[in-house]
DNA sequence: TAATGCTACTAAAACGCTTTTCTAGCGTTT
DNA sequence: AAACGCTAGAAAAGCGTTTTAGTAGCATTA
């Protein structure tokens, strides 16, 4: 058990000295080089001895600054929003910073109301991960993966040309012409810019995409329960394909669960391409051939951008675009296409 | 943009009463008892007008009391950490609380650390979750999965005598006599008690646990690879097993896939248990037999236990347990132990 | 008629810090 | 000797609340 906590006050009367020169020197301020270094030592020394710690609060009544950040994300215990998380830790604690998580779970209301519980906690800023975002407010905000220009949001986001470009070229290269597509949720924020490139390096690689090959993921539960169900679909239309191109690493896990069941081998008659490369996507079995998106590194990316607004506060606030890298990752879940139908 | 927000003191002077007439209103406290309906039905609706919100900071300076708490875990993006963390967070915004997240990745100075930096913002009690706990803090505390019998401090644990009763049993049924075993990491605070317990448990089935048959998990990723190697080490004593138990579901895609590199079928040649059943065990080819733990569950309970404590603060703050039930998933990576041995 | 009680509020302290402005005392310059 | 400048620190305001202890005015009671 720690002992109570000594305020400024008690401190300086036990130095004979006043709040204001303790704090002064405390806080290293320029106006305390006048204090000679025996009185410095001598406080610091005292500070020690006591386990002075400044009340936080009080400090931040006075600064107007809570060295706090909010972080709003679909669900924590969700693989993609973990892994930004993560990389948003690293750089925040770092900097002395702490942040509060909230989930939304995709209710409208929550992604309204939270961000107005943020600021009545004072945060110094806000990083949504995979969250529309509509908001201008008094502090910064970084999005990752967010899609709206917001007057003074700054977005940081995957390359999704090259990332089309890279899965697509893949496929293509082994041969693959019918190929099918799980489409993510109508409410992440990455669908409809990932299908518009998809669409675009289509037709840049001269592929037909089949509108009956291509199904939607459905529902908000993250586990890939969703990708087996949009599959299933996708069989039951009974047209032939040789690929299949996942939303994320999730769902091709569902994918392949579906696919078994019918009786295809993967990748032997379907290959299958996720995406993200979570933890686990090298140890599927086969192992999954998948975008790589550098999660983590986006999320520091997003807690750097928005400390340096933080700090510049006022100057540069402009919006726009950081984009970060895909790689694709080519394991066990794609091969040369071979005959081409099936059945 | 949201207007520049207003001070208590504001809304007063508009009102044309004293701050306290209003802050006694806005709080419902008892003294405002004597306050005519329509006068606070004026205050009521300046404040709605002004959009009024109380500072926080003024607010917990004067309170003592920060209505955020502090979670403590290994990594964030470890799915074990997620699940609980998920359960807290359900529990804790219903209730008005936010909370801080730190991971300490397992490093000895940071779980030290946080606690003080925890202290240090003023959180009103704290959860620590997977991590070895030996203080005794000014504020209250709860683990997940902490063993260590800590004056004050409440554990929220699974019931490991039945877990390993679970997984041997069943193995135990299906014929296997050479059962292999994974451990978890040292660091790891289920580890210990999830092997005694394993122990106890093969005893009383009289099965005979070969010591060549046992390896660990070393390093701090949180990935599959750590199982790859364990396995790979088990498989190198060429000692015949039958059947394995991972330490968790990671771990054990790790393990299938190096019995897979070997040769080995799964479950055919080898059967293999998990523990967690995390979101994607069941999509695992084949689908991942384990020991399932409530880990949302046993969120929901430590925020629920830290906030009864946190409220009938200085009552009844005697340690203890809180057990919940775990439950084996049978799906496919387990079958009857075929012929004996193998090679 | 004086004491009592109620109603509808207000005054002011306190929470613990930061920061700007001020000052007493001393030595130095002109 | 008056003016100035420096050193070493102090005073005090202010951040926005909450809460305890009043109090002015009126009606009721003994």
């Amino acid at each position: 058990m720690e002992p109570k906590p000594v305020s400024l006050k008690e401190l300086a009367e036990h130095l004979a000295l006043s709040p204001a020169t303790v704090s002064l020197v405390m806080n290293r301020s320029p106006v305390a080089m006048s204090i000679p270094a025996e009185t410095k030592e001598r406080i610091f020394e005292a500070a020690r001895q006591f386990k002075y710690r400044p009340n936080f609060f009080a400090r931040s009544l006075r600064a107007q600054r809570s060295f706090t950040i909010g972080v709003i994300v679909p669900e924590v215990s969700d693989g993609y929003s973990a892994s930004v998380m993560s990389g948003v830790e690293d750089h925040l604690l770092q900097e002395g910073y702490f942040y509060f998580v909230v989930s939304h779970r995709h209710r409208a209301d929550l992604i309204d109301e939270y961000p107005r519980l943020f600021l009545e906690r004072a945060v110094d800023g806000l990083i949504a991960v995979d969250t529309p975002w509509t908001l201008t407010l008094s502090v910064p905000v970084v999005t990752v993966s967010g899609h709206n220009q917001v007057k003074g949001v700054k977005n940081i986001v995957l390359d999704h040309v090259r990332a089309a470009e890279l899965a697509l070229r893949h496929l293509s290269q082994l041969g693959h012409r019918d190929i099918a597509f799980i489409k993510g949720q109508e409410f992440s924020s990455d669908t409809e810019i990932r299908w518009a490139n998809i669409e675009k390096a289509a037709r840049r690689l001269n592929l037909r995409i089949c509108p009956a090959l291509v199904s939607q993921l459905e529902g908000d539960s993250p586990s890939p329960e969703l990708g087996y169900e949009a599959t299933r679909k996708l069989l039951a239309t009974h047209k032939p394909f040789t690929a299949l191109f996942a939303f994320n690493d999730i769902s091709a896990m569902g994918a392949i669960r579906a696919l078994r069941e019918a009786d295809l081998r993967v990748p032997d008659d379907v290959s299958v391409v996720g995406f993200d490369d979570i933890q686990s996507a090298a140890y599927q079995n086969p192992a999954l051939t998948t975008v790589r998106q550098p999660l983590r590194e986006m999320g520091r990316i997003a807690a750097e951008t928005l400390l340096r607004r933080i700090r510049r506060s006022g100057t540069d606030l402009h919006g726009g675009e950081t984009m970060v890298e895909p790689k694709l990752i080519i394991r066990e879940t794609t091969c040369l296409a071979n005959g081409a139908g099936r059945k």
